[in-house]
DNA sequence: GCTTGACTTAGAGTTCGCTCTAACCCGTAC
DNA sequence: GTACGGGTTAGAGCGAACTCTAAGTCAAGC
């Protein structure tokens, strides 16, 4: 599987996948003889996961923390698994925001909701 | 109520609040004979406002947009409101983004829990 | 009257996460 | 055998949202 086939499954760009490659996010893939990558349908599993951590709002620097732990194997599994924790708090924190946001999202607009009908019928109402 | 004070009250830098009203996104603010800035406290309710939209993802531009309407006056108030249903729509959608990437996430760490357990159990337990 | 510290401005610098360019190579189809 | 559509690299550029610097002003306290 060449870098473009990956990038089309993955929803990436080539770009992204060398980018992420060069900064360890991604292992250096296999080569052809004439030296270009081909890649494991597996990587499509791992970069999956990584895309939920990144839309979860984890930073490329923790992404790569928990790349260098997977690679150092089953010895970092604890680690991984407190990594994985500390960011499952932070998610749940940023969703407790996020729900607030969204009450106080409600309010602001159930205040536009009502003046909006009463300036319509003063200004271009039946009467 | 000089521009530090508000930043202090308001969580943000002086440099942002300046930055904030450069773009437009906060109207000029009043001035002391010397040139100082001077605000009115409502200043933090406009802002603690803007900070709800921005930790709900709304990029500053989209805030501009609405600050602009804003200044409009009335007239404005339908635009507004349909700007924050649509906000509201986002937030919605991001909000089910991310509570599926908690199941996916709490699956991982189980996954991960178990196999600490025997690891411990196997090297270090009490057997 | 001088120091201190907060204010002013325009504009440069920073961080993040890509995104693209330039210059090149290589295998396949026609 | 050549054009094409990929691939390769190092490194520059970009957009977002700040963040800070430089150079200067000014008011209050000692």
């Amino acid at each position: 599987m060449k870098i473009g086939d990956l990038a089309k499954q993955a929803g990436l760009t080539a770009y992204t996948i060398r980018y992420y490659e060069r900064i360890g996010l991604l292992p250096p893939a296999d080569r052809h003889a004439s030296g270009i990558r081909d890649y494991d349908p597996k990587a499509l599993i791992w970069i999956g996961f990584l895309q939920r951590l990144k839309t979860t709002g984890m930073p490329l620097r923790d992404m790569l923390t928990y790349a260098a732990l997977r690679n150092t194997g089953a010895g970092s599994i604890a680690e991984r698994h407190d990594l994985l924790v500390r960011h499952r708090a932070s998610l749940c924190a940023r969703l407790a925001d996020l729900n607030a946001s969204l009450v106080v999202l409600d309010a602001k607009i159930a205040s536009y909701a009502a003046p909006v009908e009463r300036t319509i019928s003063h200004d271009h109402g039946p009467q």
